[in-house]
RNA sequence: GGGCAGGUAGCUCAGUCGGUAGAGCAGUUGGCUUUUAACCAAUUGGUCCUGGGUUCGAAUCCCAGCCUGCCCA
């Protein structure tokens, strides 16, 4: 097939056609023209052929891209028989072309291009995938993400929207005077959260760094300087197991405000992510399906969203929950069947019954408010109650989708909580941090968005590897 | 890391009890001047994931490995 292809390549350079074309200008895209369909419109329109459908002395044929397609008709009455010849004989499934024409309608109410002249944009040496299945092989989907896009529909629209949802997210934090702005992914510590990062090495500098887990960090320095409104929209990395909802490398906003708190932020985001739902999804009842359409889920983003204190969760899984010694929290997990292992401090227990018994079956949106100090070195005391910290974490659909702080910013309170979380390890302190706290950091709330698993919230989708272009992979060898 | 499922033509997939490797689409050839998964006829195309083993004979059974997916940790 690869040997037709190129003799198909050979002969149009001896027609003296280049197959790999150059500068072509449009009047619209595919997609564009269907929209501002008119009729007897001169048109210079560019895609790949996705469809031909081939009569004789007529044929018909698709050019498509991301932003979807167009029919184009070619007469050999009306076009010169070179013109005619170099389709019918040379044009494959797969190529890129530029055509030029007037649009019409044809008789059966599709609008189309009459087509006059052609240009070979692109000759493609390999054949798209079933133009009817498209490729549904999970491998060649991530690896070669590009036959995905040309060959199913639903992988284009999620891919589009997910674009959409980053620009929204940005013009929306513009329109409330947020500041983007980027700070170091490589940090020679990494901190912000808990997770194991990658290693790195500059050899210039003769120094390890890392990939950064957060930019929380850079960020409250940004504060300390005197942006007040900031926000980063990027990558971070961690270096954890890959699963239906984790990739190494995924994409997480940052958004702090001085002198705002954890309930300042979690009004943001509750307005945000509707937004975002009412512009995307056209509703705030989202409906999850199945390989067959059926649904299987729907998410009511309906406001205002539930604001529940960890506590009382707890006490809606075992209403003695608090009362219980550490010991008997332990044979409650047996009983209850959430698994922990032996060396778990007495409030990482808690949050395993937490993860397993509440947040994996919350799917309608929860503030999950007032959680234990140890689970956030990074967030302010409760002033009445110091055991808790005052943050919210937000579930949807089952999973964390954004943490809020009211931020910590006094230097000592920081310095020791930091030093207890690090226990010997006090290399990962970032002292350059403590020193910025020093010089003063306004209050502030700050919250984080992890984007990918929003994508997944808004399209539906089951795996994080549906909604990132190229998600990690083994290499083969 | 553990368990389960899968890997067959470019793509989507069948393949019975271990007995010559199959279909649809794509491709090729021919036909057709308004189709839209166009249609009709003919036809090409295989490292059955890899490497061992059992057997007269392996896509099929056994072992090891690779890759992917799902579940668990």
């Amino acid at each position: 097939m690869l040997a037709i292809r190129r003799s198909k390549l050979e002969k149009l350079k001896e027609l003296g056609h280049e197959p790999f074309g150059g500068r072509y200008d449009t009047t619209h895209s595919p997609g564009g023209l269907q929209e501002a369909f008119a009729e007897g419109l001169s048109v210079r329109v560019a895609g790949r052929v996705s469809a031909r459908r081939d009569m004789g002395k007529t044929l018909f044929f698709d050019v498509s891209d991301i932003g979807g397609r167009m029919q184009c008709f070619l007469n050999a009455k009306n076009v010169p028989e070179e013109v005619f010849a170099l389709f019918r004989d040379l044009i494959d499934l797969g190529d890129w072309l530029g055509v030029e024409g007037e649009t019409f309608i044809t008789k059966t109410g599709e609008p189309s291009i009459k087509v006059t002249a052609l240009t070979v944009l692109s000759k493609a040496l390999r054949p798209m995938p079933d133009k009817w299945h498209g490729v549904s092989d999970r491998e060649i989907k991530y690896r070669q993400r590009y036959l995905d896009l040309m060959s199913n529909a639903r992988s284009r629209e999620v891919f589009l929207m997910r674009s959409r949802v980053l620009s929204e997210i940005r013009r929306y934090l513009g329109n409330l005077d947020y500041l983007e702005v980027e700070t170091p992914m490589l940090q020679g510590v990494a901190g912000g959260a808990a997770a194991r990062p990658f290693e790195t090495f500059h050899n210039a500098l003769g120094q390890p760094f890392y990939l950064r887990i957060a930019p929380e960090l850079y960020l409250k320095r940004l504060l300390v300087g005197g942006f007040t409104k900031v926000f980063e929209l990027n990558r971070n990395f961690r270096n954890e197991g890959i699963s239906r909802r984790h990739n190494p490398e995924f994409t997480m906003l940052e958004a702090y405000q001085a002198y705002g708190d954890f309930e300042v932020m979690a009004d943001m985001v509750e307005d945000l992510i509707c937004h975002l739902a009412e512009t995307f999804c056209g509703t705030l009842k989202i409906e999850h399906k199945d390989e067959e359409g059926l649904v299987v889920r729907t998410i009511d983003l309906s406001r205002p969203w539930r604001r529940t204190p960890y506590r009382e969760l707890l006490q809606q899984v075992d209403p003695q929950w608090w009362e219980h010694t550490p010991e008997k929290r332990r044979e409650r997990c047996a009983e209850l069947g959430v698994e922990i292992s032996p060396g778990m401090e007495d409030y990482e227990v808690t949050q395993q019954v937490f993860e397993k018994k509440i947040e994996e079956k919350t799917f309608d949106p929860c503030f999950v408010t007032h959680v234990p100090t140890e689970l956030v070195p990074l967030a302010k005391q409760n002033r009445a109650d110091g055991r808790v910290v005052d943050v919210y974490e937000l579930i949807i659909n089952g999973v964390e989708i954004s943490p809020g702080y009211s931020e910590l910013n006094d230097p000592n309170v920081q310095r020791s909580r930091l030093m207890h979380q690090a226990g010997e390890e006090t290399q990962n302190i970032d002292e350059e941090f403590l020193l910025a706290l020093e010089h003063g950091m306004p209050p502030a709330g700050g919250i984080g968005i992890g984007i990918d698993r929003l994508v997944m919230l808004l399209t539906g989708s089951e795996s994080i590897r549906d909604v990132v272009l190229f998600p990690q992979l083994k290499n083969r060898e």
